[in-house]
DNA sequence: GTGATGACTATGG
DNA sequence: ACCATAGCCATCA
């Protein structure tokens, strides 16, 4: 085994991410010290569908499900979503800031 | 080694 | 307010 990579750190933030809570990218690149790799944030979920990873908990700064087309059916992030009581309209996350969890101020 | 790509974000017109 | 462009940086062809 090597050195943990960039998506590996992803991974473990992502699992980290409490029931019901959201984040988004920026957020988690800026805790792993990348703030301007949000994309590769992104790109790491779609490795992280196979998985153990809430990558539906991971949506853009504005809360929308950007990456739901990653998704097999068409709405089932959000549906992952609404079921963790996490209200979705329109392919975006409803009252965003208030299930917002910031790794940056929960873990350190 | 070079160029292209991406589930983003910020800024400018 | 909306659309376009630039920056960023890790991985792949």
């Amino acid at each position: 085994m090597e050195e943990p990579n960039f998506f590996d750190k992803v991974y473990e933030v992502a699992q980290q991410i409490p029931y019901g809570r959201v984040t988004s990218y920026g957020a988690i690149a800026k805790y792993l010290g990348a703030a301007r790799s949000a994309r590769m944030v992104g790109w790491a979920m779609n490795n992280s569908l196979a998985k153990d990873v809430p990558a539906h908990r991971v949506v853009n700064r504005v809360g929308a499900l950007t990456g739901k087309h990653h998704f097999d059916g068409t709405n089932l992030m959000q549906q992952l979503l609404e079921n963790e009581g996490v209200e979705v309209v329109d392919n975006q996350i409803i009252d965003f800031q208030r299930h917002f969890w910031d790794p940056a101020k929960e873990l350190g």
